[in-house]
DNA sequence: CCCCTATACTCCCAACGGGAGTAAATTTCC
DNA sequence: GGAAATTTACTCCCGTTGGGAGTATAGGGG
């Protein structure tokens, strides 16, 4: 009965408004899930973790003949929440299957190389996309929560600051490798278009 | 005995030269941890699967009494990463516990939000430092593959470009939160600070 | 009425993190 | 030279997690 990461995530989301658990996941599924990824199947624990902890209180409601189960934070749970905030935490974890296969490259072929860039760019594209249009309707209609407009936008900007740095690498690369003869080729001075200007 | 990513990844190195468990899990820890982290207690399973697979060889060595098991490519496990890097792979997947802090921010505190702010830029600054030396060991000498600077360069950029932004947003974001009279007040126009050129 | 999707969950097994541990070799320090 | 610290070389343990599979009910559309 460990408070985690995932934990105080769905304690946040409590310390917005009331949700029930298929709400708590589809919104880890919209915009948490970019950045503290987890499976939906564990995230229903999360809540009752919270519930017997005194840090959340649950409501067993009936939609017809099926039960839906509310959840609401605790006076408790926001103070603990605050002293999480305050607290140094974890180190950002990046797992990026693309880019073993590009540090590989050279085991395989020129075209699987290029076809690996060209999937980077378009999740990059998709996800930059996806921020757009989370953006847009922040801007449009306020979003569920309008008056957290300000610290939404400082994540936002991050999801679009990394989408677009993703895309250029990869348009980048892709323009370099469209050179080479194939992967096992080394071409002239081949650290100098990576790091000429560093 | 399913082959994951994490098990491409000891066979890609493997591909590059003989290796120790040991030495795997250094090398694992120098560079590949950044993109692809695995604890160092599982590592040691992944060779001995290959092996099981017939896609690596074990040798067993003695240094004094101490026993020390290094392995080593086959033919078909050439083979057998040939054809991953032919295949779709998953998803990137970022764990990022300083952006969920920013995303509850007015939960907390101003000075917590500043001071999460900065210790995501000195990580990234941390991260940055590393790759510098990394390049610059590159650069030098050629490193342990001077056969492979063109794939390794595009990689060490792809991490660079990453660290650059991920200081800059956080520079970016210091500016701005510092400006706040606290975390739960919102500034004027709050979406257009970080929207405003998009 | 039927089919499909959404809502609302639970269960299972393999992969994995991180800590702890043992043992021998090597390096560093006094 | 000897002791302590660090490195090399592993194994084990338990909790966390991914992803797939499943059951059941509500709701919408043709």
């Amino acid at each position: 009965m460990k408070m985690t990461t995932t934990t105080y995530v769905i304690l946040g989301l409590l310390a917005l408004r009331r949700w029930s658990t298929y709400e708590l996941a589809k919104q880890m599924k919209r915009s948490i899930r970019y950045y503290w990824p987890r499976a939906e199947s564990h995230l229903y624990e999360e809540p009752k973790k919270l519930v017997s902890l005194g840090l959340a209180t649950a409501t067993r409601e009936d939609v017809g003949r099926r039960p839906r189960t509310v959840y609401e934070i605790t006076d408790a749970g926001r103070t603990a929440l605050r002293e999480w905030l305050a607290t140094p935490g974890s180190l950002p974890l990046v797992e990026f299957e693309g880019l073993v296969k590009v540090l590989f490259a050279e085991q395989g072929t020129k075209d699987d190389l290029l076809q690996t860039l060209a999937t980077i760019r378009a999740d990059a594209e998709a996800t930059r996309e996806h921020h757009a249009e989370l953006a847009a309707d922040l801007a449009v209609t306020g979003g569920p929560f309008p008056d957290r407009l300000h610290v939404n936008a400082l994540v936002l900007r991050f999801m679009w600051d990394q989408a677009e740095t993703v895309i250029r690498w990869a348009e980048w690369a892709e323009t370099v490798v469209a050179e080479w003869p194939d992967t096992a080729t080394q071409p002239a001075a081949p650290l100098d278009y990576a790091l000429g200007d560093r």
